[in-house]
DNA sequence: CTGTTAGCGCTTTCAT
DNA sequence: ATGAAAGCGCTAACAG
């Protein structure tokens, strides 16, 4: 009973009709008797036949798929983001192509090359990835959403967090709760989201405690990071009163080496993150952070990447940026 | 600078040659010229010819690509899974073709025909999915992997984890460490993977602590469902010491409505999960589960279909099951 | 309403 | 070594 895989020629000999007749009648299209596309729907059932959408897509000059190019740095980050675009895909009944980045920017290339011809746009968040890149790089205009970059222009769209307000605010939170020298750990060397967490940290400790050169410990989003910052932390300077982590995940390191060293937290030493990933939550003590509705993130991104896709050479879409929201948790209030 | 996506013929035409030179030079067979090779590297490069892998999937009825179709259910088992499929799929160069289910066993069809035409093979994890249906639905004998399923024959294969060991294995502990009434709270209707735990639990308890009807509370793998599970298990019978719970997500769930409660766990109440999500490292008290290395699952699945479609006829890979391992926490030690 | 023809972009015999 | 031509499976004019 092995069947090979039948394709629309058959589906019409079965029926006794054309090619044209069988694809008209399985697309529902007006014209074709009501006979006819009976036959031919009939031969499709007893042929099993799936149409080869491979070969649609290459008339139709039309996927109905997107491609998402992520780094793979981001745990929780990750999934909830896709889960997002998910949502809207689903919603649109378009496909993901998705291509995880494990490397550097020639990878990235490689995957935006590797796209070619099987999408109809392309999500694309990846730090090495600017408007001259996508320039360079992107197959003959295709329509392209950067998330946490900034970047437009025809065919290309952006979509960012305010990082810089987002710090600010956790830092005005911090010395609210009387605090008096925070500390930072920061992001990887060169990820905008973390240069720009720092850079609103550093003006608001100068604004709000006149400290123009507050602590900064070197991190890269990872927990092992976060662990050892604050070993760091503890050994530079005993009057450190808070932890800022660019991260949730590195404040979550943080946690579990103080608790290691037997800190208080935030008795003696509040800490804070940024994302809000799903786990902030458990940790104990819960975590202080800025929450950014990733799911919503990614959904629209997916939004704005379809509009892009409906109207090609309309005009560029605002740049959408995103402002993240503090949440209140255990980890610094006393 | 617009340019218009330029395609093979174009670089041929540009350096002069014809497209199956072309086509040739640009993939590196041996039998071109040294001059033509360059010629046309040249003219691709001047052109930013990237070219288009729908086209060539189509000719060489090879995509490169495979299909991963997984319910949604799953939050962090989710991310899990397809890192390791990711893992996998990125050491051999393939790209993953995603999709979420949002519902029933119609969407699952309309999902895997979709597939047609865009994958060389697909990894299915659904509930409803079994041989008969695959069989019936899949386009003509697509290699096929399952997770967490029991089929196999040629074409097919599948994955799973040994669920009932792995209860048996959890009452044990929790038998060991003096329990003596237990209680479980089930997954979702229908679930394979629910109902083997049950099953093992029903077995285990019966043996172990001749109770030969354990209280059993209904669950959906949901953490509202061990909350509310929580809640009519305090109800129900004050001698119960112990939850075992199908799931992690149920148990974190349990664990939060005993706390709110004020209930001791695991002084007064033990309790345990299963998978050993990443978070479950994270809620206090920890929680003591099943571990099952989710991402290795995932690697292995990907590894087995790619098996099956460098040889789609050979004999059917033998079932493999994997043994979950037990990870005492504190959820469950005095 | 239906069939014939062309063609999407690419690879690959088959000649030359 | 190179080119002409066929064809992957499908859709879309264009005639009839």
């Amino acid at each position: 009973m092995k069947k090979a895989t039948a394709t629309i020629r058959d589906v019409a000999r079965e029926a006794g009709v054309s090619v044209a007749s069988a694809s008209r009648a399985l697309n529902g299209h007006a014209n074709v008797t009501p006979a006819t596309r009976d036959r031919v729907i009939a031969a499709a059932d007893k042929l099993s036949y799936v149409p080869h959408l491979g070969a649609r897509s290459l008339t139709m000059a039309r996927t109905n798929t997107i491609g998402v190019v992520l780094p793979d740095l981001f745990g929780e980050f990750f999934s909830e983001i896709i889960r997002g675009i998910d949502r809207a895909a689903h919603a649109r009944g378009l496909q993901l192509l998705l291509a995880n980045m494990h490397g550097d920017a020639s990878e990235t290339v490689q995957a935006i090359r590797a796209m070619r011809g099987r999408v109809d746009g392309l999500l694309v968040m990846s730090p090495t990835v600017d408007a001259a890149f996508l320039d360079r790089h992107l197959p003959g205009g295709l329509p392209t959403v950067v998330l946490n970059g900034h970047i437009s222009g025809v065919g290309h769209a952006s979509l960012s967090i305010d990082n810089e307000g987002g710090a600010r605010a956790m830092v005005a939170h911090l010395a609210g709760t009387g605090r008096r020298r925070i500390a930072m750990i920061t992001g990887p060397e060169g990820n905008s989201d973390a240069d720009e967490r720092l850079a609103g940290f550093r003006a608001a400790v100068a604004d709000l405690l006149g400290d123009a050169a507050p602590p900064v410990f070197a991190g890269d989003f990872s927990e092992a990071a976060g662990e050892t910052a604050a070993t760091a932390i503890l050994a530079a300077d005993p009057l450190i009163d808070a932890v800022f982590a660019a991260n949730d995940v590195m404040a979550i390191g943080c946690l579990r080496a103080l608790a290691d060293a037997g800190i208080d937290v935030p008795g003696r030493i509040a800490v804070a993150g940024f994302d809000d990933v799903p786990v902030s939550r458990f940790v104990r003590p819960t975590l202080t952070t800025m929450r950014v509705h990733i799911a919503d993130l990614g959904t629209r991104a997916f939004d704005t990447l379809a509009g892009l896709i409906a109207a090609p050479d309309g005009d560029p879409p605002a740049e959408v940026t995103l402002t993240p929201e503090l949440v209140v948790r255990q980890s610094t209030t006393r």
